[in-house]
DNA sequence: GTTTTTCGTGACCGGCGGTCATAAAATGAC
DNA sequence: GTCATTTTATGACCGCCGGTCACGAAAAAC
């Protein structure tokens, strides 16, 4: 019996956030109220905070569980022996990059989440979490750049740490433009071959700023 | 009468912006509300929306200011003919950012107008004119990136559209660093010093992407 | 002094995130 | 099955927000 209230517990916070993210992809961002979401799951709004001590924890906890998804990829990459460090960094940004693009809910809550007023809300257990998986997102990443830095593909005058601060900076400031627009400027990246057309070239850029040389692979034809 | 009371609104008006910049420098951007602005100003809250067709029209309004005197301060840089092309990069990179460190509330509204969501709120008058000056920064800084251009100190293989919006996904990108703090990391830039060595760390990085070698200038001795 | 116009104002509105007394449902004893 | 007890879901309620507007005081016009 306990059993059975835990799990239909558990059930009914995968319907919150499964209702959130439904919610999400029709509805603006900002007008997105507890209340909403209580009434689209069919439970009362009391109920929401039997699950989650605040709204943001609901963010926090799809956020995480979107990061879990990309470190499993990013890590797929760093041990792919096949691919040279540069070749992963690149498999890892565009990876990054598409995520967000195609996953426009995930991209609200990473630029939420950047928020210090964000991570002063949300609870200690989520705040954790975020942290840990954003670690190892840095470290995974990490690991290509060293692998590009060992196979000389990489500028030697600049540290590992300056890179990883810089490419941090250009990778959070391209998902930001990808979201917002660029700055207040009428570029607007509204279609999807925008997106997908700035996401090359910032990619290419980064890798170009890194290396010192374009290094656009060929075309992946299979033969 | 007419042009006394002219005047006095201005003035009034005048006192509304210092007031919030007054405010939003002791206390958390958040929990600044209309109220507390009224009240701060000495007069009623209906009287601000005499002024300010919403709340975010008032950030939009001190936004605008600053980046004047930053515009200013790059056309100055531009027409500086001493400097190189990466040298008067290198001087509008740092004077933004160091501008940026020293006046917390204009970070905040830096990031703030970034938010879609701010631009569709802000009047019309007000979109247009930010609008404008993005630009006019961005050609500004475009200036100095043709110089160092034709002076042959920039990697040749990534074309000037590569790089104007590379480099702006990175400063935009350092700019939320600094303000927020790294990610969800536990390296949050709090001290005044923590954040110059950021600066110039991501300064170098961004020269260094572009020219492919660290340009870190000797000290500015007088002799 | 009286009327007319202008202009500042704070009570008021709808909606927000978050709380909690209470009703309803599940459980257990018999 | 019945009733007592515990567990659990709930929506009315709270304080606060951005924004509005009828109204009263001050200024202008006469």
């Amino acid at each position: 019996m306990n059993d059975r209230k835990a799990r239909e517990f558990s059930r009914r916070e995968r319907d919150i956030l499964d209702s959130t993210l439904e919610l999400l992809a029709g509805e603006h961002w900002e007008t997105l109220s507890v209340d909403k979401i209580a009434r689209h799951t069919g439970i009362g709004k009391g109920t929401v905070y039997k699950h989650f001590s605040c709204k943001d924890d609901i963010y926090a906890c799809l956020l995480f569980e979107d990061c879990k998804q990309m470190h499993d990829a990013f890590l797929a990459f760093a041990q792919n022996r096949s691919l040279s460090g540069v070749e992963q960094m690149r498999s890892m940004l565009l990876y990054a990059f598409e995520f967000h693009r195609d996953n426009v809910a995930h991209q609200h809550m990473h630029v939420h989440c950047k928020q210090q007023s964000f991570r002063e809300r949300i609870s200690p257990e989520y705040f954790e979490k975020l942290d840990a998986i954003d670690g190892q997102l840095t470290d995974a990443f990490g690991m290509a750049v060293c692998k590009g830095i060992e196979e000389g593909d990489v500028n030697p005058a600049m540290s590992q740490e300056m890179l990883i601060a810089g490419m941090s900076a250009t990778f959070e400031g391209a998902m930001i433009t990808l979201q917002e627009g660029g700055s207040c400027k009428h570029q607007q990246l509204d279609t999807h071959a925008q997106k997908t057309e700035y996401i090359n070239q910032v990619v290419d850029y980064m890798l170009a700023a890194i290396t010192g040389r374009l290094t656009r692979p060929v075309e992946q034809g299979k033969s």
